[in-house]
DNA sequence: CTATCCCGCCATATA
DNA sequence: TATATGGCGGGATAG
């Protein structure tokens, strides 16, 4: 009764005008954020939300898992969950990064294939060394990508959270916070973030089908600023540019620390998302056929105060390689069953950073590390401490 | 035509 | 069991 068809509205028929654009994922989540991220907000109700939007409470679902996986969110209970704000979001993405180096640090792989499929799932998902960053090309491991079977034992419920929307926003962010490529191909992307290896069998459905959960995950993170849609600059093939991590552009010195945006409690536009009800929607330069898409836009994000810190754009042999394969499958409780959030984490920056160093075969992406880390515990130390009395969550995360 | 991706059926999880 | 979640993919709209 709340819900409208699309295609006839409520009062009569006016509005010819009946746009996918408007009830787009991207567009709701804007709504959701500027109706949620002010200083007297902590707590969400997803009854509440989805009244208050305008829809059916399935979407809510959705934008809420992913903005969950970057920490803007936290659930504590049925139908309940917590407003963290953008604050949360650095903490999410180091948890993110120390959580993906852990696993692909070779130690994991301790299932091997066990048995054959069974029924209809393929294989899902590939994992396995991490050696060297350039797996070949095509070919790559068809037979390496067999294994993962494994955790089947753990039942069909650890089953279904492997295809979640959340993991797998998870596992795409951990795309970016291990590499310095900062743009993946939609394609590629679909497909890294499952089994790939063998291009054959009738995965092509399947493709299609993850390809639409990657728009999804896609159009949230872009209204939160984290994510961009463009597409390649040689090929027109559509693509999409993380932007959580770099910082202004202009800098030109390596430094470029933070902006911390609040330096007081205050500003809870952290990620300048503001949306205002006019559809400042980017249209998506796509000039004519030949036009170089450059600069068509302008200040395309008018200077996200957000943005974690700046990075240096040593952006070497981006083009060579691709993504390690991480592994998405259950992992999360695999190995250990006592661990997950109840441990020490994020202890001591300084440990952390000096033991993951050494993983790196790469000098770069030591390097590269190593501004992360020191931009990271600026950053977070001054956003949780300063952070409104909303970071009780925090707090209390750490134990 | 292909790229996007909204919509909501219905399987699962949970109270 | 009832209600809450959220895979999943048909098929409509944008380009």
């Amino acid at each position: 009764m709340t819900s409208l068809p699309p295609p006839f509205l409520e009062s009569g028929y006016r509005h010819h005008t009946y746009s996918r654009k408007q009830k787009s994922l991207g567009l709701l989540c804007s709504k959701f954020v500027s109706l949620y991220d002010r200083d007297d907000v902590e707590s969400v109700s997803l009854d509440d939300a989805a009244r208050r939007l305008g829809v059916e409470r399935r979407r809510i679902y959705d934008i809420v898992n992913v903005l969950e996986s970057v920490g803007v969110l936290a659930r504590n209970a049925k139908n309940r969950y917590s407003w963290i704000g953008f604050s949360g979001i650095p903490k999410a993405l180091f948890e993110l990064k120390e959580e993906a180096l852990k696993e692909m640090s070779g130690t994991d792989s301790p299932c091997v294939k066990v048995l054959e499929d069974e029924e209809d799932d393929r294989s899902s998902d590939q994992n396995g060394d991490f050696a060297d960053y350039k797996l070949s090309p095509a070919s790559m491991d068809a037979a390496s990508s067999l294994c993962s079977a494994a955790c089947r034992a753990r039942s069909v419920t650890d089953k279904r959270r492997e295809k979640s929307l959340g993991l797998l926003t998870q596992n795409f962010v951990k795309l970016f916070l291990t590499t310095d490529a900062e743009m993946v191909s939609l394609d590629e992307a679909a497909r890294l973030l499952l089994g790939d290896g063998c291009d054959s069998s009738q995965m092509r459905n399947n493709n299609a089908a993850k390809v639409r959960r990657l728009y999804d995950i896609a159009n949230v993170l872009s209204s939160i600023n984290l994510l961009e849609k463009t597409q390649q600059l040689d090929t027109r093939k559509p693509a999409l540019r993380w932007l959580g991590t770099k910082g202004k552009p202009r800098a030109d010195n390596d430094v470029a620390v933070a902006i911390t945006p609040s330096t007081k409690q205050r500003s809870k536009r952290a990620f300048g998302t503001d949306i205002t009800n006019a559809d400042y929607k980017r249209s998506k330069l796509n000039p004519p056929a030949d036009k170089k898409p450059s600069k068509a836009r302008l200040r395309t994000d008018d200077s996200k105060e957000c943005n974690l810190m700046g990075q240096t754009q040593l952006q070497n042999s981006k083009g060579g390689y691709v993504f390690g394969p991480f592994q998405p499958d259950g992992v999360s409780k695999g190995s250990g069953d006592v661990e997950e959030k109840g441990g020490n984490k994020l202890q001591d920056w300084e440990s952390l950073a000096s033991s993951f160093r050494p993983q790196y075969h790469n000098q770069a992406l030591s390097e590269l590390f190593g501004h992360y880390m020191e931009a990271w515990k600026l950053w977070y130390v001054e956003v949780a401490q300063g952070s409104r009395k909303l970071q009780q969550p925090c707090k209390s995360v750490i134990n």
